[in-house]
DNA sequence: CTTGTTTATTGATCATTGATAAGTTAATGC
DNA sequence: GCATTAACTTATCAATGATCAATAAACAAG
């Protein structure tokens, strides 16, 4: 026993284990891949951590900022930059290829994001990680902003409709939903390929 | 005074409206589109129909049931056929601005979406309906499916993003908002294009 | 060592919410 | 006229996000 089922009110004793932003994030994403994002409650969740649904909020300020870090958890994850002489494209496809799988390893995922306001590391970090290969490409600032929004848009949209059990099974009953995928991400890529070289 | 605040229990008189499944969208996306999804609730709407929450179970079998009917409407709001001898180029790309302002026009119609199972109408108009003319235009028939969803995807994902205040914001702050979208759409309808004629 | 302060939790409690059950009555069919 | 159906109401539940006061371990100061 590590320590024991009864626990009392007040400042828990030392060895046992601290409750910590990240660990709560952890505990959050193993409960949604489980039982899905509906079950997530303040009070499953805190059992999950053997602790009691007010301690959550001495860490976290409220259930939508928690999603925040979950998707903040998420995206950090599945990006990179380019490795020398990678070519833009070969990288943006392969970014996006990530990420779908990334995003679908996480259940309900799409619906997070869709309910979670970005936090600042979204946009201090993942959106000009996205954008600074595609300006050393040539693209123009403006249209680096463009092509991501387009490239995240587009993978967001895909993963809510391959997430709805109702809209995965009714595409999966036409198509192969990856190739389809894959279609779609290099579609995208050559269009924007063709609105650099047309300047 | 058309008919007086105070109401009594059971059937409704004849004079009275008649709650019915259409009426019950329309008010729905009224109340939403004045104080957002948030305040959508069962009390709320019942109130702006002048009927008690429970009366909305006769006509809708749950809320989710209710966010399903109110994308359905939306959807079928802004799609439709290309006109004779419009090229589909034209004809996508004019159904994707239309949708991304009639989306725009919904507020929260993004996240609805996200946490709306697909209705059957969806599955077998609205998806049909953009298909169509691709197969049409020499599309395989998997191709298709797979150029409708990414198109989709990419103007709900969008969409979402959009609608988010915080991530608006800050495209926003880079970057002209529509003229990106219209950057990302012609994007991706070349690289469709491409796709179709590499064969 | 004692004492006071900070940190991190519990228990109790609220207002809201989606949903159900049972009661009630106007309209309708026979 | 009478039974049935349609369409509500009132009353109520369990679950949920959130807050508040009480509590105790840890820690710093003297």
């Amino acid at each position: 026993m590590k320590h024991g089922p009864v626990r009392t009110v007040g400042r828990p004793k030392k060895e046992d284990a601290f409750l910590a932003s990240g660990v709560i994030v952890d505990a959050a994403w193993a409960l949604v891949e489980r039982d899905g994002v509906d079950a997530l409650t303040t009070r499953t969740l805190a059992a999950m951590l053997n602790v009691k649904s007010p301690a959550l909020y001495w860490h976290v300020p409220s259930m939508t900022a928690l999603h925040s870090l979950m998707v903040e958890r998420m995206l950090t994850e599945s990006i990179r930059n380019p490795m020398p002489n990678e070519a833009w494209q070969v990288w943006l496809h392969d970014v996006g290829t990530a990420q779908r799988r990334n995003f679908l390893s996480h259940r309900d995922s799409g619906r997070i994001i869709a309910l979670a306001p970005p936090t600042e590391i979204t946009r201090n970090e993942v959106m000009p990680m996205l954008m600074a290969p595609l300006v050393e490409a040539g693209f123009a600032a403006e249209d680096a902003v463009a092509a991501a929004g387009a490239f995240a848009s587009f993978i967001l949209g895909w993963v809510i409709y391959e997430q709805s059990a109702e809209a995965s099974s009714y595409i999966a009953s036409l198509v192969d939903v990856a190739t389809a995928f894959e279609f779609g991400l290099t579609a995208l890529i050559s269009g924007l390929q063709q609105r650099l070289v047309n300047l």
